[in-house]
DNA sequence: AGTAGGATCGCG
DNA sequence: GCGATCCTACTG
């Protein structure tokens, strides 16, 4: 069942189980994708070192401000479209970044693959923006391990906050 | 206006 | 493990 706008207004942790426990679901067109989603990560509140809320509210990071239920999709190394779905309550910045789903490994990849861009940044999960999730299945066994490409985050580096499933 | 650095990728 | 790549956000 589709997920709407509400659903993510809860601990992005239950929000992570959850999209491990669901599709993504992009219509663009007349083209149509359902995938698995097996990857996520977790960057949440105002200690985590690795968020871009980290320095508080400001520029693009905005988005992880709002309410649960919207898209943050920016611009990293210049080329590549990252995906990440705001959670929680307002003014509590956090987000899941979806890293992979179905075949497709990689934010990056998983983006281009679906014709995710930036242009989706602030829209709500749903028909309208033609990106939601639908909880399909259980997620069986899921790994936490940390996160990826976040050296400069120093303690925060090693916080457990990626999951994987099996 | 200039610049540093990055929630990656792909090749070794 | 590391270099390419180029946009963005921050600084001055």
């Amino acid at each position: 069942m589709r997920m709407n706008k509400d659903f993510f207004k809860k601990d992005s942790r239950e929000v992570a189980f959850a999209l491990l426990e669901s599709n993504i679901v992009r219509e663009v067109g007349n083209e149509m994708f359902s995938l698995e989603v097996n990857e996520v990560e977790i960057y949440e509140g105002f200690k985590d070192k690795a968020s871009h809320a980290y320095k508080g509210k400001r520029g693009r990071n905005k988005v992880m401000f709002e309410e649960g239920g919207v898209l943050y999709v920016y611009l990293v190394y210049g080329i590549h479209s990252i995906l990440n779905v705001v959670t929680d309550k307002k003014d509590y910045p956090a987000a899941v970044l979806i890293r992979g789903a179905g075949k497709f490994s990689g934010p990056g990849r998983l983006t281009k693959a679906l014709g995710i861009s930036t242009l989706l940044n602030r829209k709500e999960v749903g028909k309208e923006s033609g990106l939601w999730f639908e909880r399909n299945r259980r997620a069986g066994k899921i790994r936490m391990v940390p996160r990826v490409g976040i050296h400069y985050a120093e303690e925060w580096k090693e916080a457990s906050l990626r999951f994987i499933k099996e």
